[in-house]
DNA sequence: GACTTTGTTGACTAATCTAGTCAACAAAGG
DNA sequence: CCTTTGTTGACTAGATTAGTCAACAAAGTC
């Protein structure tokens, strides 16, 4: 039950744009040094989030890239997906012809209800969320007093 | 986010051991054929259970393999932990030392969410819950007439 | 229009993991 | 003693992961 590389880098590489929303592209290179991500890697992660329409991208000299929507339209549950595929535990959830016990296998409704609790979490979960979160333990100082 | 072969496979091995409690020991040819997994691999899924101590065997003639707990006694939680490991989709949940930026990684903080909600499903569900709901299954009539 | 900056794409790779197979061995029963 | 059954360790083909590298494409800058 393992998230790849792909899934944490390329959250955090969002998490880095929705942190400079409103500001201009942001360069690849910066947000590969901000989150300590091999550069040369970072790109190939930014390739499926600009196809599936999470990330925009400017190039040439003051170029960079940005995100393509607000923040709070951005869901975690899409960037796993982009960057990993299905959500699902097993391939028979998904397509049940991937195995053919498929029908009576209570094992697979198990699964399937792991997806569920999965995808809840993810699904609920938003860049805006994100960068509340961030900047909440930055400040937790200020935050105090106004409690 | 993929379960290997081996939590799965494992799964519907010890649900097989859970349908023949009581039974007798069961033999890991039988548990191979009726659930479709190479008998080879399955040897090499049941030492860690045996370890684990949610499985015993016994050897020689008329020997075979059976729950060493009652079935509403063993939980997925655990079973996928002896099987897979860690349950935490991301090292750094586990043990914050995997990255220098645990403390303030707000990312960090979701996956570990993740963690708890997966956790929720497999600690709740036994291998009793796994038997009821393949009686039910193989049953639908039956269970019709006294709805 | 030449030059520089920046993203885009595809080829390639080392290391690791997965899902096994195979063979030798250990214990228990008949 | 022989057969049955589980146990363990060595080995492996193939896939996946996490990159690297180089050539290219577009957009500013001077």
């Amino acid at each position: 039950m393992k998230l790849s590389t792909r899934g944490q880098y390329g959250t955090r590489a969002l998490l880095e744009l929705a942190l400079h929303q409103g500001q201009g592209p942001v360069l690849l290179r910066d947000i590969a040094q901000r989150q300590q991500i091999s550069l040369h890697y970072l790109e190939h992660l930014i390739s499926p989030l600009i196809a599936g329409g999470i990330v925009r991208s400017t190039r040439g000299a003051r170029g960079g890239v940005s995100l393509a929507r607000a923040p709070e339209e951005i869901r975690l549950s899409e960037v796993v997906r982009l960057l990993e595929g299905s959500i699902a535990p097993v391939k028979c959830v998904d397509n049940p012809e991937a195995c053919n016990r498929s029908e009576l296998c209570v094992t697979r409704d198990i699964w399937g209800e792991l997806k569920q609790a999965i995808d809840g979490v993810l699904e609920s979960t938003t860049l805006k969320d994100l960068v509340e979160r961030q900047r909440r333990k930055e400040q937790p100082k200020e935050a105090m007093y106004y409690i």
